[in-house]
RNA sequence: GCGCCCGUAGCUCAACGGAUAGAGCGUCUGGCUUCGAACCAGUAGGCUGGAGGUUCGAGUCCUCCCGGGCGCGCCA
């Protein structure tokens, strides 16, 4: 990566001017295009501290940079304003990176090593107790996504769906089912899906199961798939439930009252104390899912990363805290909160009901709009953000959908190299230093660019920055093409296929198809 | 009432404390006898909800206010 190179110079140039003061210092990809292809603000850091003029001292150190650049990275290091100073990438340097592309091919973009991060993600886990709805697509693309981002950075990663399979929510599910056959109203925080209809005359586990099944069936159709489907009442057969209360118990972190068994999170900082097991002696939703997280460190995972909807939020300080009571490394398990999904028909707000049935479903929205641009729905934007889902807009602007702009960019790419007949040869013969037209050399600063943009993604668990990454190829390719007659020039081809490789490997951490024509 | 999240162009959304806040859709104007027009080029549109503060620098951090979402069970 450029940004490495520029690291490692820009430390031995601060080591060398005699700067050892540790500073937070950042090397960015430039927003300015004008002024170069990375930036960074060290020496206005570096000045306050030394009390120096901010940009006498950027100069100095733009001018050892320059000494130290044997290879010929940069054609250009200056500085600006404030004090930034400013890279500009040489020829042979972005030369240098299409090669690289074309050899990496699929890997470009994906650290080579495993950083040895033995991690769980749990996503999804959804009641068994009807289909996914519009939400639950939320979790799933971006569960999904965040998978694939954090594999691609080298974590080694399994996924898992919890399934409650335990619990009221079971036992309402079957008096549903038995007062639609009695034509009785749905009871009361029961269901009234026209599914119910379907299960009718199953055991509780055959209706779960049939349940379940469906689940899984829509989230295939996503391209969505687990490692591992947990179903809780293994933590009551293996009495891992019991196994937890009782490590609590032992640490003097519980306590009886009015007949239940009370886990002291107020201790850890919660607003108050919260029940394990209750008075009629049944354990609770809480204490199964301490018992599951316990269960997952146990299973020899370092790192655990939930994803959660917003309304389970109030949740996380009490499962923390247990954890915590529970000796286990809480500053590994992170829990990423998700905002909900608010459905629209047009301007109107589209009710969400379980008691009278009233959604559209998961598999609904996949019929009307396809797998690939429901996928890049849900990818495109920050799960920490209210999402507003308009169903007529979806429905009647498919065709404007941005995945759509992506794939057309890599159908466009596939075809051009189609009708140049350019096989998968080296790049050796090719003279590259005729790519020097404008919109060539940003598409290639663009280009290069792509292992740090998963890198970053990863890190922040944000995959909308993936989808923006590829608006943003797309775009440039396709001004590129405007302007580039491509047929006939082997450097350009070289581009070309540098191009599509990245495309294809955006769409591919996206869990988006890559079509050759459309 | 308390806690968490959000408020950016007409609409849907980007912007890991950095430089001139960006895209798509919608508006308006051009561009296919030539590699795919599902595209491109240009145009218009903003006191980043409001007020203070911290900082060399704030859409981003802190405080308060307004508006919206979600929680605050011996439900899951």
């Amino acid at each position: 990566m450029a940004k490495n190179n520029i690291d490692s110079l820009l430390e031995k140039s601060l080591l060398s001017l005699g700067i050892k003061e540790k500073l937070a210092y950042r090397v960015d990809i430039s927003k300015r295009k004008d002024l170069g292809d990375y930036a960074t603000n060290v020496a206005i850091l570096a000045a306050s501290k030394l009390s120096q003029k901010p940009l006498e001292l950027a100069s100095k150190i733009a001018k050892k940079i320059v000494t130290l650049d044997s290879e010929g990275i940069f054609s250009k290091v200056d500085v600006a304003k404030p004090g930034f100073i400013n890279f500009t990438l040489s020829p042979s340097y972005l030369f240098q990176t299409l090669s690289n592309i074309h050899d990496q091919d699929h890997a470009w973009g994906r650290k080579k090593q495993k950083t040895g991060e033995k991690t769980l993600l749990e996503f999804v886990s959804a009641n068994p107790t009807g289909p996914l709805h519009v939400g639950h697509g939320r979790w799933a693309v971006i569960g999904d996504n965040i998978g694939r981002l954090l594999k691609a950075v080298g974590v080694e990663l399994d996924t898992e769906f919890y399934i409650n399979d335990v619990g009221r929510q079971v036992n309402l599910l079957e008096a549903s089912v038995r007062a639609k056959r009695e034509g009785q109203g749905v009871p009361i925080d029961g269901y009234g899906g026209s599914y119910i209809v379907e299960i009718e005359g199953k055991t509780q586990k055959e209706m779960l199961d049939y349940l379940l099944n469906q689940q899984r069936q829509t989230l295939d159709r996503l391209g969505v798939k687990f490692d591992k489907w947990f179903p809780e009442s293994t933590l009551h057969d293996g009495k891992k439930i019991k196994e937890a209360i009782l490590k609590l118990s032992n640490s003097g972190l519980t306590y009886k009252k009015d007949g239940a068994l009370w886990f002291k999170s107020i201790e850890f900082g919660d607003d108050k104390d919260r029940v394990l097991i209750r008075e009629d002696k049944n354990s609770t939703y809480f204490a199964a899912d301490v018992a599951y997280h316990l269960d997952k460190f146990d299973r020899g995972y370092r790192y655990l990363i939930d994803i959660w909807g917003t309304d389970h939020h109030g949740y996380v300080k009490r499962l923390k805290s247990a954890m915590k009571g529970l000796g286990t490394p809480v500053e590994n398990f992170e829990i990423i909160i998700g905002q909900l999904v608010t459905l629209y028909r047009g301007s109107e707000p589209v009710r969400m009901s379980k008691r009278t049935g009233e959604m559209v479903t998961l598999e609904e929205v996949i019929d009307e709009i396809g797998a690939d641009a429901t996928r890049f729905f849900f990818s495109a934007t920050d799960v920490n953000s209210h999402l507003d889902f308009d169903l007529e807009l979806a429905k009647k602007k498919s065709s404007d959908n941005p995945v759509y702009y992506l794939q057309y960019a890599h159908a466009r790419m596939c075809s051009i190299l189609k009708k140049s007949a350019r096989g998968p040869t080296s790049n050796e013969q090719v003279d590259l230093t005729k790519l020097d037209h404008p919109a060539e050399r940003e598409l290639m600063v663009k280009l290069l660019v792509w292992p740090e943009v998963v890198d970053q993604a990863a890190r922040l668990r944000h995959p909308h920055r993936i989808t923006e990454y590829g608006k943003e190829l797309a775009a440039l390719f396709h001004s590129f093409y405007e302007k580039c007659k491509v047929l006939g020039n082997p450097a350009r081809l070289v581009l070309v296929d540098a191009s599509r490789i990245t495309l294809r490997n955006v769409l591919e951490l996206l869990g988006i198809s890559a079509p050759e024509r459309m």
